[in-house]
RNA sequence: GGCCCGGUGGUCAAGCGGUUAAGACUCCGCCCUUUCACGGCGGCAUCACGGGUUCGAGUCCCGUCCGGGUCACCA
């Protein structure tokens, strides 16, 4: 006479103890965590997600622990072709390379779950054996009725558990029975919590945290015998030895059954750490970032934008850590993983994301690259992003670098002018001849014809240093009554008809169509004289028309 | 609805019983400056509310309110 677990199991499994040493505990340092990045394979890198990630990456890597890679498909419906490899794609843009998992594989495979299927079942029949999980037969149907018993009921606790739950005192043979006759079944825990008592954990970022126990007879294989999340958590994490499940928020109140089949199952749980979503602010009201919704939601987005990897993930760190921006002003070059991070530290409410700061945040981290290196980030992007630019950069190939190096190269104070690539050609656009808008944007209180004046009596020469170069301007601002600085100017501002500020202005808006520009010398110096005189003159000829 | 988490300026936040309640972003003003950017200085603006406990409360306790999460054969 088969047993029910027997019946329910009638295929050959190996059994939990042989698995133990399969995957013996990992030998590592004192101190050193081991964590996971567990996603589902959908294609869509969310911000969140690579902020879990990123967390988890940082807490492996500062102790000298592991970080590994666990593919959770146990939902087909979600599943999207080529997910993984994109997923992988992804995170590695943004330098988050697993040490286990994924391409890399490791001793504690399979990193997937479709393919531990029979690890699962495993542990799954040695439950049922000791009676701690049973199958049940309810039907969708039946299941809804339930549902809508307790809500009639006004039960405070809905759910599939104590006396709701038909299937769980069903003797033996008749489960035996049902399932000969090929009835469908999922496998249940049978739940031993008592609602009236309570556990208690420490979340590593929320600190001590007090729940009801779990009572629910939650479901630990689905009707095709794939185990769900919560089963396939207590499993994998315990098999593949994870000793930090960081994680969404969004899990804190599965805990206690988390914790439960940890215990009934026979294995030490993990530390938990529960990081607060990124939310959104819409109408005054703060919402999680969604999806569907927020195109920012997206990773996908940041790179599209022309938002640098490092900048996303130097915003992501000041989220991470209130300490971060203080510690990157001492260290303006280090690598973020020098950083001390710690759990503790992260903050328990939810972040709204903030595009502004991560402006800032960027321009700071874009003003770093030096001109040749940005060139060719720029172009690297262009050639994903913007077709238009790629072209225009290819046909003149370095003239990018030389812009980019004016006032950047060496400076002691970099421009901080650019938060995203795809700025850039805005940025540069008057360098390049078939993007040139003449424009003669005048400072105030100069007019037309004292811009004519100013632009007739100047001689551009390509020789110059700089210093030669200003000092024609100036000794061109004081013959025409313009004082040689905004100082003298202010001193006696009644005797000056402006200051050299007005006349290099006009002179920067003939040559670049623009009020700010980085250094004009520089500019002139990339553009040729050719380029410039000829731009002096035009606009000097349309001042005169 | 039950359970859970959270609530300090517009945003991110420091704070662990006694502080003029840090700092950063944004915005505004000033300085520096050939423009802009950078940098410097200054300013606007915060402890959700009500009760306790205490000589003293952003900090501890209780209640309320608000926001979020969860209660799937999704993760």
């Amino acid at each position: 006479m088969p047993t029910l677990a027997e019946v329910l199991f009638p295929q050959s499994l190996p059994n939990p103890a042989a698995l133990e040493a399969q995957y013996p505990p990992r030998s590592l340092p004192e101190g050193a965590r081991v964590t996971r990045f567990a996603p589902s394979p959908t294609g869509f890198l969310h911000l969140g997600s690579l902020y879990t990630a990123y967390v988890n990456f940082l807490t492996a890597h500062s102790t000298g622990g592991v970080f590994f890679l666990r593919i959770e498909d146990t939902d087909k419906k979600r599943e999207v072709a080529g997910g993984v490899a994109s997923l992988l794609e992804s995170l590695a843009a943004f330098g988050i390379v697993p040490d286990e998992g994924g391409v890399a594989g490791g001793a504690y495979a399979p990193y997937t779950q479709s393919a531990r299927r029979e690890i699962y079942q495993a542990f799954a029949k040695d439950l049922v054996e000791r009676g701690l999980a049973y199958p049940c037969f309810c039907t969708e149907d039946e299941l809804t009725a339930l549902r809508d018993a307790q809500e009639t009921a006004d039960v405070p606790q809905k759910g599939y558990w104590g006396q709701w739950a038909r299937c769980r005192d069903l003797s033996a043979q008749d489960a035996i029975a049902r399932v000969q006759a090929g009835d469908a079944w999922v496998l249940r825990l049978r739940a031993d919590g008592d609602a009236e008592k309570r556990i208690v954990f420490t979340d590593e970022v929320r600190g001590k945290i007090e729940m009801p126990e779990n009572i629910l007879d939650t479901v630990l294989l689905k009707r095709d015998g794939v185990p769900t999340y919560h089963f396939a958590h207590a499993v994998d994490d315990h098999l593949m030895r994870t000793t930090h499940v960081i994680r969404s928020e969004e899990w804190l109140a599965s805990v206690p059954l988390h914790l439960a089949l940890m215990r009934v199952c026979g294995f030490r749980a993990p530390k938990y750490a529960h990081i607060s979503a990124l939310m959104k602010s819409e109408d005054g009201a703060k919402r999680k970032l969604s999806k569907r919704k927020d195109p920012e939601a997206a990773v996908s987005w940041f790179s599209a934008q022309g938002y640098p990897a490092d900048a996303v993930l130097e915003y992501l760190m000041t989220l991470i850590s209130s300490a971060f921006e203080d510690w990157r002003r001492v260290h303006p070059t280090e690598p973020r993983s020098a950083f001390p991070f710690t759990l503790k530290k992260m903050s328990a409410s939810g972040a709204l994301f903030d595009a502004v700061k991560l402006a800032d945040v960027s321009k700071g981290v874009i003003a770093l690259v030096s001109g040749a290196d940005l060139a060719q980030q720029v172009r690297h992007w262009a050639g994903a992003h913007d077709t238009a630019l790629a072209a225009l950069l290819d046909k003149h190939p370095d003239r990018l670098a030389q812009i980019l190096a004016i006032d950047r190269d060496g400076a002691k104070k970099p421009r901080k002018d650019i938060a995203r690539y795809g700025e850039v050609l805005g940025y540069v656009s008057y360098f390049f001849d078939e993007l040139f808008v003449p424009a003669l944007p005048l400072p105030e209180g100069i007019s037309p014809a004292d811009a004519s004046e100013i632009l007739g009596a100047y001689d551009y020469d390509a020789d110059e240093d700089k210093d030669a170069w200003f000092a024609r301007i100036r000794a061109l601002a004081l013959s025409l009554g313009y004082a040689a600085s905004p100082k003298e100017y202010k001193d006696n501002p009644a005797q000056w008809r402006g200051h050299v500020g007005a006349v290099s202005s006009v002179i920067r808006a003939a040559i670049t169509g623009r009020s700010n520009t980085p250094d004009l010398w520089a500019i002139c110096r990339v553009l040729g004289a050719t380029t410039v005189l000829s731009r002096l003159q035009k606009a000097l000829v349309s001042l005169n028309t």
